[in-house]
DNA sequence: CATTATTGTCTAAAAAAAAGACATTATATC
DNA sequence: GATATAATGTCTTTTTTTTAGACAATAATG
């Protein structure tokens, strides 16, 4: 299949992914450099094919992007502003590719249907960034992650996209218990609390802060972690639940 | 325009809006019902014009249906599963418009369109229920208000894109305050505790929730409404910000 | 003018959140 | 092996918030 065939995809559609990790007290973003001359980054992002639905979509360009599948992600919001597509930058795309394309026997037809205005459906993921090995693309240079507080210069509307998915995030963390998707199987009480004060960006007392999550009853303790430190040896903990479980209020 | 001509529109993407206002202590959706023999009914909606964002294009179609502009609307969720389109039920409302295409010239190609798998874009729109007047389309032999617990058959996945508004106007009450676009200019505490009473289906105390709703500092203090009832007359509020200004916690 | 049905507002009790205090413990140092 | 250090686990106290209870105010009615 080609993957410029536009009679395979919903035209016009496209879904852009905010894929978040957390690491070293930051929330970090995976985001591809695109080949072209300027230095651009954009979402990880793609199409819809015909016969697939509109998760399925994202849970294939986002295994693309990681390698793994057993991924937590949710729709969030969709832009379809006039202002968002820019004919131009694709252009750039198209023009660093032609060569390819001119291979592959495509004309400028054939592809100058991804130059049109383009509604995006924002999809975030969290994942535990351990796990995850950046893949490139045929289009990209590099992927990488980026701490969300210095993204490089993004596409499109790309940055709002990220913003937005932030603000989802803040948003769901204390309705559904989404944050331990970031979080590896096991982990101290100290690294939730990092991860809570970096994504709210605000501080918790750590007796309290403890207090409020074992109360959740989500929590399953288990041994010591030792980690040669001159300090009590904190205990590890591991989500009781699994992620298609972790809606618990809303939907 | 024709209003089923396929080159003004995003192909394959629709918007579906739940029309909510409050009466009664019911929360009550505005349902067309659609020409065809069965017993049918839909959500409002349209397609996207090729230069129109999402949100004119709810607009547009609200105002359709509801000959107000100045309306409280957002976006919760975009529908995109493969079961959802179902062709059988296009080519019945096809059918029944027969004569019409064949007036204006179209052809069963022209219109074969509207049966295609479609994304579905769902908004939901708050408003008081006494400014709107139900206007029917030309597609439509009514429209009107129904019960969100009484809700006629519903086509596609209709019924479930209410729930999911529903859930989200749940979620939302609490964090912007969006539950006064469902009442009027003008109202008395009582109608307020009604309206969250309904929404949220639990009981507040007197009380208590007027202490919570003052304590805001969201509404303006008004004359007081006189009834010819024998009791005490309540004061009449006023809600302080604009429907643009409802927003206050997120985006 | 007493009665009735609500409404507005105050105070008391209960619960929850925030702050403070301190014992525990894994390792390093002597 | 005793002591010091730095972080952890948990308890108590204080403060704030929420919930519950109580009662005066008032607009008709008869």
């Amino acid at each position: 299949m080609n993957i410029l065939n536009k009679e395979d995809y919903i035209e016009q559609v496209s879904i852009d992914c905010v894929i978040l990790g957390f690491h070293d007290r930051q929330l970090r973003v995976l985001l591809p450099k695109i080949k072209i001359l300027k230095n651009i980054w954009t979402l990880p992002g793609g199409f819809i094919l015909q016969n697939e639905s509109l998760d399925d979509a994202a849970l294939r360009i986002l295994a693309e992007r990681t390698g793994i599948r057993d991924i937590y992600l949710e729709q969030f919001r969709v832009f379809g502003s006039l202002e968002r597509s820019s004919p131009g930058l694709m252009q750039d795309v198209l023009d660093f590719h032609w060569d390819k394309f001119l291979e592959s026997g495509l004309t400028a037809e054939d592809v100058a249907w991804v130059q049109r205005r383009f509604i995006s459906i924002g999809y975030y993921a969290l994942v535990d960034i351990h796990k995850v090995v950046p893949v490139c693309s045929e289009l990209d240079e590099s992927c990488e992650w980026y701490d969300i507080k210095e993204l490089p210069p993004l596409a499109f509307d790309h940055a709002e996209i990220v913003m937005k998915a932030l603000g989802y995030l803040r948003l769901m963390l204390n309705h559904k218990l989404i944050g331990f998707n970031l979080l590896p199987e096991t982990f101290t009480m100290k690294e939730v609390q990092d991860l809570y004060e970096t994504v709210l960006d605000k501080p918790f007392r750590r007796n309290n802060f403890q207090k409020m999550i074992l109360d959740l009853d989500i929590l399953e303790r288990l041994e010591k972690k030792f980690t040669g430190a001159a300090n009590k040896a904190p205990y590890l903990y591991r989500f009781k639940n699994n992620i298609g479980e972790a809606d618990l209020h809303l939907e």
